[in-house]
DNA sequence: AACGCAATGTTATAGTGTTGCTTATCTCTG
DNA sequence: CAGAGATAAGCAACACTATAACATTGCGTT
């Protein structure tokens, strides 16, 4: 864990929600004010990702630091449409079933990719009222 | 239904595997010999999509045609890392599941998005031969 | 003919990610 | 300490993916 990498895993915690990786780059380059190229912030994510530290959301093209890097967790996030936050959740009978459908197709699984897009409880909330 | 998206679905049949856009805009362009711009492309697959006669893949940034368009099925790709084929499944358990987690959540759900990424059956069997 | 509408065309640009190569830094070993 | 090897970061250029903004076509209606 070199210092770069630990700054941008603590924007990640400190923006509260995905991060682009262009966002990244600005905001490392301000807090550093010095320019971080595009490579550099993708290889500590590819890095922090490698570790369990922060997953990618592939609908959004974004990144998120992980709630439980501990463990060799499967995300699955529920991301709001309308306040752009995500919520990480850990659901084993997910993982279970899709390895059981792996299975019935001879199919090897490495990597797990669950996200629901829609509306979070508050923001579900403020519309009703 | 018009003409160019029947040409782009029919393009994604024949592909047998996920397409990028960029390979349709090019697949077009060559059976039309005359340029068609990416807007087209992606104005057509955004039809086919809402639709149900396309998804896409977010972990590929790729487009294949829906297996069972008629129903109103919750996809399900099983997409392998060295063939680049992709397995559409319908296991409605899953989205028992994820619906279950997101009322606990409070959560309205839109959409779901769920990729398996892995070596499939036959990949598997050269691997090991 | 004149209008309205949906689809498509055109150009430019925004957004996302990678390659290749160089430079720095760190650590190990003699 | 010097030098070798490995790892990380800097940098420039580029490739890939997607959208914005505006113009045009074609068709059905009045």
């Amino acid at each position: 864990m070199t210092e770069l990498r630990r700054r941008i895993l603590e924007l990640l915690w400190a923006s509260g929600r995905p991060a682009g990786a262009y966002e990244l780059i600005e905001a490392v380059t301000l807090s550093d004010s010095r320019p971080v190229g595009p490579p550099t912030v993708y290889r500590a994510l590819e890095f922090l990702m490698a570790q369990g530290l922060v997953s990618r959301i592939e609908s959004l093209n974004a990144y998120v630091p992980c709630v439980h890097p501990e463990r060799d967790h499967d995300c699955l996030f529920f991301i709001c449409s309308r306040c752009r936050a995500s919520v990480e959740l850990e659901d084993p009978r997910i993982g279970g079933l899709l390895a059981e459908d792996a299975a019935v197709l001879g199919f090897v699984a490495t990597r797990r990719t669950v996200e629901v897009e829609g509306t979070c409880a508050q923001c579900a909330e403020v519309g009703a009222a």
